[in-house]
DNA sequence: CTAGATATCCAAAACGTTTTGCACAACGCC
DNA sequence: GGCGTTGTGCAAAACGTTTTGGATATCTAG
C-alpha cells in the first residue's frame, strides 16, 4: 500500500506513513478532499456549512466522509478558533458531597452551552492547584471555577484573575475583589439559626465554628450571633466531625455544658455533638437543641433528624459556571459581581423548646 | 494587513487587533524569539531542553520568557504531539458518593502521570454520552474511563473501543468482551453477605435487586442466593432510595414481610427499606436486619448504623485510570484484561439475630 | 451583446508549536 | 594542512483545521 494521497490536481503527494501500516493514522480532512476530488476549503465549507456548496459536491463529500469515517480533530479546530471550549473546575475534595453537588451544577451548566469540564481536585495541595492554573496560563482551558478556598493560592489568583476568565464558587477568597462570586448566604443563614432557637425560647447557645479564616464560617457565626441576641459561647473547630465531639466533649467534662443549644457551623460537626451528648446521658432535644449547617444526605436520616441550613451547592455551581461562561463565550475577562443564593432553614427533629 | 509581530523594540503595534487594545494578544514563541534575537527554533530547545544551547544565548532567552510572561500554548504543542494528556472519565452522576469516589481515584491516578480528566457526567442521557464520545472520536482526549452502565450506548461503544483507548470501570458491560475492566468482586459481597446472615441465623430473607441489565447487581444476587441457602424472595429495584422505600412499602401493606432480613443492592434502597419499616413500625435490626451495599458515607452515620459491603470504589476509579494510561502512554490500544477488586463487609448496628 | 450579479470552488495564510536536516565555525588530532 | 568532531543555531516541514480573497464559469437584465 502505497498511502500515497495524491492532492486533487496537481500530481503533488502528501506524504503519510508508508512504513507502519500497524497504527493508522485518523483521516484527515485532506484525505477526505483528494478522496471526493475536491479542496479541503471545499470539505470544511460542506461540513461547517459556512458557506454554500453545490449540493451534487456536497454529497459526494459526505459520503467520502462517512466512508472514511472522518471526524475533524478538535485540537486544531480548536488551534484556529483560539479557544477550546473546556473549562476547569477548581475544588478541594470531590468525594464530599458538598463540592460533588457543586461539580454537577458546573457540569450541567457547562454542557448547556457546550462546555467540558475539567476536574481538578487539589486536597489542599498547592503544587497540584498550580498545575491546573497553568492550564488557564497555557490556554488549554478558556476559564475556570474555582471553589477551594486554601489560603495559600490567593496571590497567585489574584495575579490571574486580570488576564483570565475566573468565576470564584462558594467561598470568597478574602481581600480579592474584582471578581465573579457565586456565593449561598451564609449570614442569611446563620440568621436565620438564630431567629429559630430565639423564636423556640432558648437564650443560651454554643456555637461551633469553623476555623476564621473562611469567610464563610464567619458569616454564619455573624448572621447566627446577630439575630440571636441571647448570650452565645464560641468554640472554634475544624469542620470535621471529630471537632465537634471534643469540644463538645470538653465543655461537659468542664462542669456542665450551661446552655439548651447547640448551633455547629457544619452538619459534620453538629454529628460530632450529638455524639458527644449522648454519651453524656443528655437527650436531644430534650436536653439540649441542636443545629447543623449544609444540609447534607445523613442529616435527614440520623435520628433524631438534624435541624439545618440547607446550603444551595448544585446552584453555587451552576451560577457560578454559567455567569463565567457568559463572559468567556464572548472573549470578555468578567466585571466584578457577586450572587448571593437563599439558603433555606430545614427544621426536623433536633430541635424543640427548652425544658423548664 | 501587514500582520508583523515586530512590537518589542519598534513601536509597532500588534497587526492582530489594533482596534481594541483592550484584549492583548498573549505572547507567542515568535515574539520571544525576535525580542532575543534568536529563531523559533532556539526558544524551543531553551526551555524543552531537547538540544544543547549555549549558556549565554539560554540565559538571554530565559529573561525574555520572563519578561514577556510567554507561557507556551499547550494546543499548539498538543497539535503537534498528537496527543492531549487529557482523559475523560464518563460516570452517570458524580454527586453519588460512590461515583464521587471513583472520580477521586481517577483523578488522583490521572495526576500522577501529568494528565488531566474532563469530568463526563451523563445523567444516564443517551445524547449526553454521545456527544462526550465524540470527543475521543476527535481526539479532544486520548482515552477514556467508562464507569457508566447506561446500556443503550453498548452499540457505539463496541465500535468505539477497538479504535480508542477506553476502559471500563465498575460495571463491566455485558457482552463487550476484550477490554480493560476493574471493577469489585460483586459476587463475593454478595457472598459475605449471605454467609453473615446465614451465621446470624436467618433463613428467609428479602432481596432488593438493582435492574436486570446491570451484570453487577446480578453478580451480587447470584452470590448472595448461593451463600444464604435459605428462602429468597425478590424484588427488582432501580438503585435510587424511592424504589427500596416502595418495594417494601408495598410488601407490608400486602401482608406482611414474612422475612427477618432485607438484602438491598445498594445502600440508597437499603435506606429505603429502612423508611418503610420504620414507618410501619417495626424496629431495626429486632424485628428485621438490613444490609446493604457500597458503603456510602451515610451508612456509617445513621442510626442504627448500617450493615453493607464496602466497595472499593477509589480503588476501582485508580486502577481502571492507571490501566487505561499505561497504554495512553505508548500510544497502545489496550488489550483485554481484567482486574477484580476485593470487597469487605461492615458489621454495623442493623443486623442481628433474627427475633425468636 | 455586455456588464454586473451569482454560484462554485480553490489557493494560501494563519493558528503556535516541535522536530529534523543542515550550515557554519571552531577545535583537536595526526 | 586536511579531517573528523563538536558546538551552535537556523530554515522549513509538519500537525489539521478555518477563513478570506480571488478566480472562473454561468446566469440575468438591459
Amino acid at each position: 500500500m502505497t498511502r500515497e494521497f495524491r492532492s486533487y490536481e496537481s500530481g503533488r503527494t502528501y506524504a503519510g506513513n508508508e512504513d507502519r501500516a500497524a497504527v493508522r493514522r485518523p483521516a484527515s480532512i485532506k484525505d477526505v478532499a483528494s478522496a471526493a476530488g475536491v479542496s479541503p476549503t471545499t470539505v470544511s465549507h460542506v461540513l461547517s456549512g459556512n458557506r454554500p456548496v453545490n449540493e451534487l459536491t456536497a454529497a459526494r463529500v459526505r459520503s467520502v466522509v462517512n466512508r472514511l469515517g472522518y471526524v475533524p480533530a478538535s485540537l486544531a479546530r480548536s488551534l484556529q478558533a483560539g479557544s477550546t471550549s473546556v473549562i476547569g473546575l477548581m475544588i478541594p475534595d470531590i468525594s464530599n458531597t458538598f463540592f460533588a453537588e457543586l461539580a454537577k451544577g458546573a457540569e450541567d451548566a457547562a454542557h448547556d452551552l457546550g462546555y467540558g469540564v475539567i476536574l481538578c481536585n487539589t486536597e489542599f495541595d498547592a503544587d497540584r492547584e498550580d498545575r491546573y492554573l497553568g492550564m488557564i496560563r497555557s490556554r488549554f482551558i478558556d476559564g475556570m471555577v474555582y471553589a477551594s478556598g486554601s489560603p495559600p493560592s490567593r496571590r497567585r489568583l489574584e495575579a490571574l484573575m486580570g488576564k483570565f476568565p475566573i468565576a470564584l464558587a462558594d467561598e470568597e477568597v478574602e481581600g480579592l475583589e474584582g471578581a465573579l462570586i457565586a456565593t449561598a448566604d451564609h449570614e442569611a443563614g446563620g440568621r436565620l439559626v438564630g431567629e429559630h432557637l430565639r423564636a423556640l425560647g432558648h437564650r443560651r447557645a454554643l456555637m461551633l465554628t469553623g476555623p476564621r479564616a473562611l469567610k464563610s464560617g464567619v458569616d454564619r457565626a455573624n448572621g447566627f450571633v446577630r439575630a440571636f441576641r441571647g448570650e452565645v459561647v464560641e468554640r472554634v473547630g475544624d469542620f470535621k466531625e471529630a471537632s465537634g465531639h471534643r469540644l463538645v466533649a470538653a465543655l461537659l467534662q468542664e462542669g456542665g455544658l450551661d446552655c439548651t443549644a447547640v448551633f455547629a457551623a457544619n452538619d459534620l460537626m453538629a454529628f460530632g455533638a450529638l455524639t458527644a451528648l449522648r454519651e453524656a446521658g443528655l437527650s436531644v432535644p430534650r436536653d439540649v437543641s441542636v443545629v447543623g449547617f449544609d444540609d447534607i444526605r445523613a442529616a435527614s436520616q440520623i435520628h433524631p433528624a438534624l435541624t439545618t441550613v440547607h446550603q444551595p451547592a448544585y446552584d453555587v455551581g451552576r451560577t457560578a459556571t454559567a455567569q463565567l461562561l457568559q463572559y468567556v463565550t464572548r472573549g470578555e475577562v468578567p466585571p466584578a459581581s457577586r450572587h448571593t443564593l437563599p439558603v433555606e432553614l430545614k427544621v426536623r427533629g433536633s430541635t424543640a423548646p427548652p425544658a423548664r
